[in-house]
RNA sequence: GGGCGCUUAGCUCAGUUGGAAGAGCGUCUGGUUUGCAACCAGAAGGCCGGGGGUUCAAAUCCCCCAGCGUCCA
């Protein structure tokens, strides 16, 4: 079944009709008898370039922005809806996106599945957000943004409970006279297109708004969820009715400036001070001048409608597209040559693009994200990239830092969430520091991967252009240039090769996607009632009574190594293992029988305590749990904690925890930073924590619904991830840190004694490791560093104070002493050839030198080189060593009469044999070994006799 | 989370089919020069990231670990 037409009064009171689009064959409703297609489609132009639809916006840039947000805004207000402060564009709320992609994104899905009240409702907002699917096309279609804000009135019905507050009817309704009203939109420009919705497993009837030719707006009508046996099939899943009802509505901010504002592109609406600026440092005049007959402001308006109506999918083949727009323009009178076409597109296209990408990326560090070489940091890194590239390509003569000034002041007002300005400029100038280092070492790496490339060659072999991007950040632009710089003059860019690499990069991602299977087989649990847990009422109880409510055997896969059992009681005090901490150990005891609890897990509410015995279901059970690991967890959670804190408030507010896991004899907190930390770091981090201990009395737990939650403490509350329910718990230190934590804390953060920061290291790049030990752990560490240094100290028989100096007295002396050995080898070797012994000879001017030494192959080949290196000196060399099963080197004075007449290859093959070995090499070296060293003799014997000795 | 690449002298990097560890810069010594820069001659400086394995032989081939880089999700 398909959905029903979406025929309201609202559009039959205001004279609209209901057609069939000619082109997308979509139903909408217009109220002119004689359009025939919906808007959106290919024969539909942009009809407000140049003449703007809406009136009474005379700003731009922000200016125009805050005026457009706040009529919106203040119409909803005004109809009843309470106005929602936006949220961060990173998505700590959650863990399936990294970003904030629109409006709705902010109650998913915690609100949307129903488990969480909504902040207001209805609500209204103006929700920056980011979305990188389309960064390809920015600067260069004239619409497409990375970064926008989506403004929205939403609505959460509850029909079931009578909670209706106004579904389809109302919502068109007042879209409809906010558009035509408070904007003053003609009408007759406005279609409203039915288009069902679907997608993240829900779905639900939706109309867009198209005005202009452009879309300005959806509403969706979500109220459907995905269903295997649902009544409803949309692109090719279905779905049946849920008991949420949800008005999900997104009105481009930017749009509605662009509309306002008339000009050929969406960037000159919203920064046009920033288009100016570049375009003045770049010196685009120049290259307009060039061809003064040409209708600049003209063309960027056809060329705007063109891109409008064309639809480019993104990898299409670049020059194909040149001829396209050539053609096309030229049908609506524009004459232009290829060359002029590129001369003005293409950085016009950067100067576009960059401050988009600046606006994102300063929203995006802005809420204290530190960029990375993966996850969402990566995605910073890339924007911050993507700027440099077209900076570079502008010829501009500024760094990231001060275009990222420039849109501070210009754009945002100086406005940003968390992190502060200086942090924000620190973090862009070790960004730019490592794209020149990228840069710096491509250099190097073009060269050795062009090796084998003809000087002359035109063409790039895909392999090296598809390594030189995935294993070293050159995209194929770049490795042209920096080719031509290296001496390859003529190599080019085979066309649509950006286009193969972004499919093969497609194809990889679907492969890997692919490949990954879940092979998790936990035990059913939904046939308990969720375990009551006892263990946040008194953190410091340790005993408890329950009953057994089942008791089931383990296999060896499931479960922890020994466990045989997995009891379920009806309460317990046992901590199951989450949010970083280990989960607890201990003892059931059930009238005579006592089993040991070897862990304990969650499962759906349910706690899991394995044992190493059974326990009769149905029972009562004593329960103690292991109190000294517990206290030891506890210390260490509580010290991550406060550890944290410490970070943050020494570090910056861009410190947010990445990780963490406390066990006993150790805690570890990863944090992001985009630093590594230095020892100073540590101590100072080390010093506060320690100061906490001593300065607060008691920490403050606290539970609260997840919508107050929000509303009191932000969203640095979720640093141990995106939170499952509807309820929190809130752990405060004073003022030192606040967090959600489910895990078990100390009253009184005395009780740890003392926290130590034992290092830091890399966990990858942004993210830093902090290793911690606090309570006891911090004694045994301490007494465990002592004993290393006492056991060293005794080695060496000196006081502990002298050990670094005394170390590094032995350690060089060693160095030199090995050294010499080596030169004495040398000279012992000298000494043996040079008194004309037994070992030495000489035949027709050439001295031959066999004599068997001590040593391994490295001393003999030091030897070797002593022997035959000087050219004045012709020599053949066999030396021979009992080493590992006999060793034997073969050498002759390389350009000289011992190699013209001796092949060593040859000789070492002829003696081998006697040490029942093998080898080679070159001519004038060869070497082998073998397994009898006491054909050793024997060996060097067979040499003599083959010379005539 | 997945793929790929890198790790060699104080620094920047070469190192071919496994077979004698290299260059440039820097350092030191000597020469030249009023002095400096420059130049000439010479020298010192290497657990070839760590650990296993294959081999007579590993910087080089295989496996594991670590660090760094990079692309993609």
């Amino acid at each position: 079944m398909a959905l029903p037409p979406i025929d309201l009064a609202v559009f039959h009171a205001n004279g609209f009709v209901r057609k069939q689009c000619s082109v997308t064959e979509l139903w909408f409703w217009t109220c002119d008898e004689s359009r025939e297609t919906c808007g959106d489609t290919a024969q539909d132009e942009y009809t407000f370039i140049g003449a703007p639809l809406i009136d009474g916006f005379e700003q731009r840039g922000k200016a125009l922005k805050d005026a457009m947000r706040e009529a919106f805004l203040q119409f909803f207000e005004h109809a009843g809806h309470h106005r929602v402060e936006p949220y961060p564009v990173l998505a700590r709320w959650r863990d399936d996106i990294h970003l904030t992609i629109a409006s709705i994104a902010d109650f998913q899905p915690h609100v949307t599945s129903g488990m969480v009240d909504p902040p207001a409702n209805p609500l209204t907002i103006s929700q920056p957000c980011i979305r990188l699917t389309d960064v390809d096309a920015v600067g260069r279609s004239g619409r497409h943004l990375t970064t926008f804000e989506m403004m929205a009135h939403h609505v959460f019905n509850r029909p079931d409970d009578g909670e209706v507050i106004y579904w389809m009817e109302e919502c068109v309704e007042q879209c409809h006279t906010m558009l035509t009203k408070t904007f003053g939109i003609d009408a007759n420009e406005i279609t409203y297109v039915e288009n069902p919705w679907c997608g993240g497993g829900n779905a639900g009837a939706a109309v867009e708004v198209i005005v202009g030719g452009l879309e300005l707006a959806t509403l969706v009508f979500m109220d459907m969820e995905e269903h295997p046996e649902g009544d409803v099939e949309l692109k090719g899943d279905r779905y049946q009715k849920m008991a949420l009802q949800i008005i999900d509505t997104g009105y481009g901010l930017e749009r509605f400036c662009w509309a306002a504002a008339g000009t050929p592109t969406i960037y000159e609406a919203i920064y046009p001070e920033t288009v100016a600026w570049l375009k003045e440092l770049s010196g685009f005049e120049t290259v307009s001048n060039q061809w003064p007959s040409l209708d600049l402001e003209r063309l960027l308006g056809e060329m705007s409608r063109l891109n409008g109506i064309m639809n480019i999918e993104a990898g299409v083949d670049g020059d194909e597209l040149v001829s396209i727009f050539l053609t096309r323009l030229k049908q609506r009178g524009i004459e232009i040559t290829a060359e002029q076409f590129s001369g003005i597109t293409s950085p016009l296209a950067n100067i576009y693009a960059i401050p988009d990408h600046l606006h994102a990326l300063c929203n995006m560090l802005g809420d204290g994200l530190v960029p990375s070489n993966a996850k969402a940091g990566y995605l910073a890194r890339m924007l911050a990239r993507r700027v440099l590239r077209m900076r570079d390509e502008l010829k501009l003569d500024v760094t990231l830092k001060d275009l990222a000034q420039h849109h501070l002041d210009v754009n945002l007002d100086g406005h940003l969430n968390k992190q502060h300005r200086e942090g924000l400029l620190i973090i862009l100038g070790l960004e730019e520091e490592r794209y020149a280092e990228m840069l710096r070492k491509g250099k190097n790496v073009i060269n050795t991967q062009f090796k084998d490339v003809d000087q002359n060659a035109t063409d790039i072999p895909d392999g090296i252009l598809f390594t030189l991007n995935d294993s070293h950040g050159l995209a194929p632009d770049i490795v042209v240039n920096l080719a031509r710089d290296a001496g390859w003059k003529s190599v080019t860019l085979r066309t649509g090769f950006n286009a193969e690499m972004a499919e093969r990069h497609a194809k990889l991602a679907k492969d890997a996607a692919n490949s990954t299977e879940s092979t998790t087989t936990s035990l059913d649990v939904s046939a308990y009632p969720a375990t009551t847990a006892s263990y946040y009422d008194d953190v410091y109880a340790t005993t408890f009574e329950a009953s057994v409510l089942d008791c089931k055997e383990v296999n060896e896969r499931e479960g922890p190594k020994g466990a045989s059992h997995v009891i379920v009681l009806n309460t317990s005090h046992f901590y199951p293992e989450g949010g970083g901490q280990e989960g607890d150990h201990g003892v059931l005891v059930q009238g005579t029988t006592t089993v040991r609890v070897i862990d304990t897990q969650s499962s759906g509410g349910v706690i899991l305590h394995y044992t190493d015995g059974l326990l009769t279901t149905g029972k009562s059970v004593a329960g103690e749990i292991d109190w000294i690991r517990r206290k030891q967890l506890m210390d260490h959670h509580t010290a991550v904690h406060i550890v944290g804190g410490a970070a943050r408030h020494l570090l910056g507010p861009h410190i947010f925890q990445a990780g963490s896991h406390l066990s006993v004899d150790s805690g570890r907190l990863d944090i992001t930073h985009y630093h590594r930390l230095g020892r100073e770091d540590l101590d100072a981090i080390e010093t506060m924590s320690n100061m906490i201990l001593a300065q607060v009395r008691t920490t403050e737990k606290s539970e609260l619904n997840r919508k107050d939650a929000d509303l009191e403490h932000g969203f640095d509350l979720y640093q141990g991830g995106a939170p499952k329910g509807d309820s929190i718990r809130i752990l405060k230190i004073a003022d030192h840190d606040t967090q959600a934590c489910g895990g078990t804390h100390h009253d009184e953060p005395g009780q740890i004694g003392s926290i130590r920061l034992v290092r830091s290291t890399a966990v990858q790049d942004g993210v830093e490791r902090l290793h911690i030990v606090a309570g006891h752990a911090a004694l045994t560490y301490a007494r465990t560093q002592d004993e290393l240094v006492r056991s060293t100290s005794e080695v060496f028989g000196i006081h502990a104070a002298d050990l670094p100096k005394t170390a590094e007295r032995f350690f060089s002396e060693w160095k030199d002493q090995r050294k010499q050995i080596e030169h004495l080898e040398a000279e012992i070797v000298r000494l043996r050839t040079s008194g004309g012994g037994n070992d030495t000879a000489e035949i027709d001017g050439v001295r031959i030198v066999i004599m068997e030494v001590d040593g391994d192959l490295k001393a003999m080949t030091k030897m070797l080189k002593e022997l035959t290196l000087d050219a004045n000196n012709p020599t053949l060399a066999v030396l021979g060593s009992k080493d590992g099963g006999g060793k034997l080197m073969v050498a002759v004075t390389e350009g000289s009469a011992a190699s013209e007449r001796y092949n060593a290859v040859d000789m070492l093959r002829l003696i081998s044999p006697h040490i029942k070995g093998g080898g080679g090499g070159r001519p004038t070296l060869a070497q082998g070994g073998g397994s009898h060293p006491e054909g050793l003799g024997d060996a060097l014997a067979a040499a003599k006799d083959h010379l005539g000795l």
